[in-house]
DNA sequence: CCAAAAGTGTTGAAGTTACACCCATGC
DNA sequence: GCATGGGTGTAACTTCAACACTTTTGG
């Protein structure tokens, strides 16, 4: 091919290669994740939620690509945003429905395509989900009501399940998912929604305090029908503390 | 372009995506990687090192082409295998060296290519390195020797040594580094280099002694100018059990 | 008999688990 | 005053870190 040709190719799409976002948030009660909702096809059946994810360009790295398309498809930038791994069975576009979607948004449909997935975690109520160009919606969805979903993103957002229980017991992520402020009990339900096992309370609290890693603030919860709670900020200097210190241990 | 050619292409090479193995190897002193050497170039400049490596087929997937190239430069089949992550830089082929090399072997050498990285574990004296093709060579070099391979291999072998790290700390693949029968000061020394630290000989003893993962023989060293020490096999039963019972815990 | 690595126990500190009741608020 | 979730302490147990000397062999 010509060398010309592919200079000017630079910052076009690269048909092969796409990045998926699987992004975290947490409403308080449950863990969810944001989909995106393609529409109805013409025969009105196959799946319609996928993660948001797109094709790279050929002048960025996967990780520019993956912070690219959370911004275009959520708005967000800078945030934390961490590779999963790749995905790339020849496979994972064998849904009829899958690939006459494909035809209809993409120059080269049929080509094989390997995908990057990419976790992040996100404050849900930071961001309000507006629907990109190919998506019809974009909205959260509580992980534990999914149980199908486009290409082979059932199987990456497993994946990046697992990758954020790894991750949350070697790195305090979780604040990520929770308000400014927020009570040890918001705190315990999220490691508890994440971890999918139960979390002794008193051992839970005490073990968060003991790292110092929350500062109690003087304020507490207003307007709830019970003994109002006391409301924390991460502190993140603390952390920084304890992870050049070499900490690396937040097992449950 | 047209569907009959897409067929027809389906087990040729992906021109944009690739495999690179990092298969550790433990020469009893310390921890080995398996690189190829390229040989000369005109220019007799550039590195020559590079990890065993090469495009993948449109109809494998990735860990089948990962097998698959591991076993053509290696002749390992089936043996632990695991994804570290992918890279694909832009820039990861922008050495002068290595893309007047890839042209010499590839059909689209300036092709932007991904790259996913695996890594593996292998008995160093189960196999003789032997070059393929397009390598001169292929031999195991101490990882500790390592400042700078083709391409982005440093930085990929980074990133599996760290791999190795934590996976180590949570299931006890080291012992695919050792021969049947091993000593437990040989398993030590796997542990300190792999972890790049001292770790208390007495406190490592018994945590492996108490885990019940080895087995002592009756047999003892023959031949060293020193107390021979005990030989004991790896408990697979055992580790079986341990796991089964969601015990993920080989902290060091 | 010397050099070299193997092998072995104890103690104090820290961390982990399990567990049940009173408290403050809104309605 | 009642329903709701917030908040608290202790004791038994397990795990972890630190540390030094004796043993067996080949040469």
């Amino acid at each position: 091919m010509d060398k010309e040709l592919k200079k000017v190719n630079q910052n076009e799409l690269n048909p092969h290669v796409s990045v998926d976002c699987v992004i975290f948030g947490f409403d308080m009660e449950k863990l969810t994740v944001l989909l995106i909702d393609r529409g109805r096809n013409k025969s009105d059946k196959g799946i319609k939620l996928a993660l948001p994810g797109n094709l790279i360009y050929n002048n960025e790295n996967l990780d520019q690509a993956a912070n690219r398309v959370l911004d275009e498809l959520t708005g967000l930038k800078d945030i934390y945003l961490e590779q999963v791994a790749a995905f790339g069975n020849p496979d994972r576009i064998s849904k009829d429905s899958d690939r006459e979607w494909l035809k209809s948004i993409r120059a080269e449909p049929e080509a094989r395509v390997i995908t990057v997935a990419y976790f992040s975690l996100v404050k849900m109520p930071d961001y309000l989900p507006q629907a990109s160009s190919f998506a019809k919606r974009a909205g959260w969805t509580s992980v534990t009501e999914i149980n199908e979903l486009a290409f082979d993103h059932y199987e990456i957002l497993q994946a990046a399940k697992e990758k954020l229980k790894q991750k949350i017991k070697i790195q305090p992520i979780g604040f990520n998912l929770l308000p400014e402020k927020f009570t040890l009990s918001q705190l315990h339900r999220l490691y508890e929604s994440i971890l999918e096992k139960p979390l002794d309370k008193r051992n839970f609290r005490r073990k968060i305090q003991n790292l110092e890693i929350v500062t109690s603030l003087k304020e507490k919860q207003r307007g709830v029908p019970h003994k109002p709670s006391q409301l924390f900020v991460f502190n993140e200097e603390r952390y920084r503390e304890l992870t050049e210190n070499g900490f690396d241990n937040f097992d449950f």
